[in-house]
DNA sequence: GCTTGACCTTCCAGTGACTGGAACCCCCAT
DNA sequence: ATGGGGGTTCCAGTCACTGGAAGGTCAAGC
């Protein structure tokens, strides 16, 4: 299968499957003519790799998660370490993200809109001992 | 005031802002010696800028809203709208995060997490369609 | 006056995870 | 044989810094 056709089958662009084959992620094989050739196996891989990454695993973790994948006599204690960190990541950045518009949604309703230069936000971002 | 000094009242590291001027954020003067020489308003704004970012703001976007505040013709609504989308973009980001949180600690419960290799969350990544 | 160490300067390179583009090769249908 | 749509590599750019090297400057202590 080329890179493509593997494009379509994974959702995965064709860049980024070159991007992981550059980084050591996946080795795809290589038809006589020098194009990648995708095999089932390859393909499992790349969606793999993307469920992970759509869950916001980092390209290392990625690459940790597929070695145990791989590796048939892992613990799974491995795996939900790796998993337990990334959620921990996630909701502190969700709890930042939360403060974020916590106070971004205070001022832009204290904010009028409209012509005149007055306006909270700025009155904020200058002062930050607002409100 | 010389960079560091600059850098303790405003929680900014030297690098960083040196890296503002880089990409024409701020512009301070030069003392004789070919230093940077932080005035009270060249701190303000970068006490503006640290708080923009802080609120997550782009670069891009505190470069708008620096051009806002030193304009006192501007109209509030522009103000607004940057901070409104923002608002909008941090939002979605919030609920991709949840999503992912969902998931993930699903997965996370479901998972032995001990020695043995059966493990939900690389079934999960694996098929996709567990669960 | 000299040294030492802390500060400042510039410039270059690297981060993460791609993405765009140029220049070139290959295959198939007409 | 030619045209178009694949494929290939490599280089550069993104965003917002951050680290480090090489060198200039300043104030304090001997």
């Amino acid at each position: 299968m080329n890179i493509s056709d593997a494009a379509a089958r994974t959702g995965i662009p064709p860049k980024t499957i070159r991007y992981y084959e550059d980084i050591g992620l996946i080795a795809p094989d290589r038809a006589d003519n020098g194009y990648r050739d995708f095999s089932e196996t390859a393909v499992g891989k790349l969606d793999f790799l993307g469920r992970a990454r759509a869950l916001g695993f980092s390209i290392n973790e990625c690459r940790d998660l597929l070695a145990l994948w791989e590796d048939k006599a892992r613990a799974s204690a491995d795996v939900r370490r790796i998993a337990a960190s990334h959620l921990a990541a996630i909701e502190a950045k969700i709890n930042d993200l939360t403060a974020m518009r916590g106070t971004l949604a205070h001022l832009i309703e204290t904010c009028a809109g409209d012509h005149r230069p007055d306006c909270p936000i700025l009155a904020d971002l200058a002062g930050g001992d607002c409100c």
